[in-house]
DNA sequence: CGTAAAAATAACAACGTTGTTATTACAATT
DNA sequence: AATTGTAATAACAACGTTGTTATTTTTACG
């Protein structure tokens, strides 16, 4: 019941290949005739059956994006900046909320163009993926690229610009009883820059021993009512922050009179929490856009794309970090 | 390069025809030349072109999911469990977080089977969608299934269950400010159930302004400075209950000795807050499993589908709700 | 005008399946 | 042994496109 190139053919009195060259630009169709036909297909309503393009021809124009856990703030923001970067591009997207295995089977029968990984941490496998992949996060043992957000030189860039700001005391909240590499790559970042300073001690790493605000809000509470007073503080992810917010405003901190506050992950929506936070990370949308370029140009030319791109971290400053001095935490 | 149906046919001895129907299983062929082509197939990693499947039949057993905002946790629990539905029943999900219009587009080029909605409030369209559909919120002004979660029956529920409690003054703290009808059922819900036992008053109802847990947590904190002095809380979402318990906590109050809340929204994870919430709602379990059975049935036999199929809600009791009588706010 | 070259269109063979129809092989019946 | 019936397999026509090749129509030029 279906319109078909065959029926257009028919009313526009050509064939069902000319149709078809018409429907596709070529310059082999003479413009008037382009035209009737468009104006045609337009009128008849015709929708191209994408089952049988996908027959003769390997293009589909469809990224898929595997995303095995629906959590956190940040990442479903990446989500939708990618989507928007996708359709930019002039593909659309689909996506999988099932295991990469079986996402990637689907995938293939869709014959997407190529693939995007989104799998929070764990037990990440470094297998070949048999489709044009990337991920983003930190740079190694992958085999397909990978967009390094450089976790490590984010938390060093945080440190010294508290260390700038003259604090001394600064302390880190984050996930640190986890396989994630992102993770484990922040807290690493933080101890390097803080030992090459020569303000690293101990207590100054907070475990939140998961990835919520309820674990940032705890960790938290366990921070102030530790030996340890930092005049700053550096939290691994918006979801943390949130918490640490909380629990800061419950003590009667203020921020950043009190203690400075500097967040990981920067996306916009830092800017709507209780005190706008300053962040660090590399932005949202330059993530989204390195990576759906890169994975365009690897569909295309799978040899001009480098395995690792490392992206700059940048520090957005909002209002919640101050100058040391006036804010020694116990006065 | 890939494997199809006649490469198989040459190395088994037998016509593609015969092995079409041995993939399918057709009592057309003769067991052993039936096992001997799966055999084959198996051997050599034949997998089936899916656009040529396409092209010839009609079902896909695709079902798209339309999820244009990606946002808070309830929701996203309900896509989970869809997911495994979906799964079970023998089907693959995909998922489009695109406007409604251009995700049926998609869909229709996949050909997908059905789509299930999940267009969280707003401006709902009544419109038709071209393409079997269910959605789940309230049953009305739609012209496909719906499954009927019941907030109105959910509110009243939980009203008498905290009456019989003891309580007599009970707030409910919720997004009173918009459009979504979802969020509007639940608050005539809990006034009429509050009519009825003659225990409305006037600053009942707390204005989140919005759906995040921080929205929560500001409600309470002007609830709690208001003139009316609740012994009960009921929250209209998880998110909102996040906060409220929260703020619940910084002003030192008990939950459930001071004050008992019982949050909106069936979700295995309010087993998790920092005290298990008490919960009324259909189970998303439940939700998720009638919005799949009946979009499959619908996709079968689009007659035999109700328009709206109601879901009794349920209330799931923790530990955040205690008799009245010890509990007064204000002693 | 006639003819060759160029431009425009038509015809047709893929692509990898499924379902229908045609053929073959083999058994059962007389 | 001829006839009929049935089980098994083969052949083939779809499905709706795209790209290649063949044919027709138009244009250009001597």
């Amino acid at each position: 019941m279906t319109i078909t190139i065959k029926d257009l053919a028919r009313v526009a009195g050509v064939s069902y290949s000319t149709v078809s060259k018409a429907l596709n630009d070529s310059p082999l169709v003479k413009p008037e005739t382009k035209n009737k036909i468009l104006k045609v297909a337009e009128e008849m309503g015709y929708e191209p059956n994408f089952a049988a393009q996908r027959l003769v021809s390997k293009e589909s124009k469809v990224i898929g994006l595997i995303w095995p856990t629906l959590e956190r703030l940040a990442p479903s923001s990446l989500v939708s900046n990618i989507n928007e970067e996708i359709t930019k591009s002039s593909y659309s997207m689909i996506l999988s909320v099932n295991s990469i295995q079986s996402s990637i089977e689907m995938f293939k029968r869709f014959q997407v163009d190529g693939v995007i990984l989104f799998s929070e941490g764990e037990s990440e496998s470094t297998e070949t993926l048999s489709l044009p992949s990337v991920t983003y996060g930190v740079g190694k043992n992958k085999s397909y690229p990978v967009i390094d957000v450089n976790y490590q030189a984010a938390m060093e860039d945080a440190v010294n610009y508290l260390h700038q700001l003259g604090h001394r005391k600064i302390a880190f909240v984050g996930n640190l009883t986890t396989t994630d590499e992102r993770q484990i790559e922040k807290s690493i970042g933080f101890q390097k820059a803080m030992t090459k300073l020569e303000i690293f001690e101990d207590g100054c790493l907070i475990d939140t021993e998961g990835f919520g605000w309820y674990d940032g809000y705890m960790a938290t509470i366990r921070l102030i009512n530790s030996p340890y007073q930092p005049t700053a503080i550096i939290s691994a992810s918006y979801d943390i922050s949130a918490g640490l917010v909380r629990a800061l405003r419950q003590e009667n901190f203020n921020v950043p009179k009190d203690v400075s506050v500097l967040s990981y992950d920067n996306i916009p929506q830092m800017a709507n929490m209780e005190i706008p936070l300053t962040s660090v990370g590399v932005p949202v949308e330059e993530i989204a856009q390195a990576m759906v370029q890169t994975l365009t140009k690897f569909i295309k030319y799978p040899q001009s794309v480098p395995l690792v791109q490392s992206l700059k971290p940048v520090i957005t400053e909002r209002s919640s970090c101050a100058p040391a001095e006036k804010n020694l935490i116990s006065e």
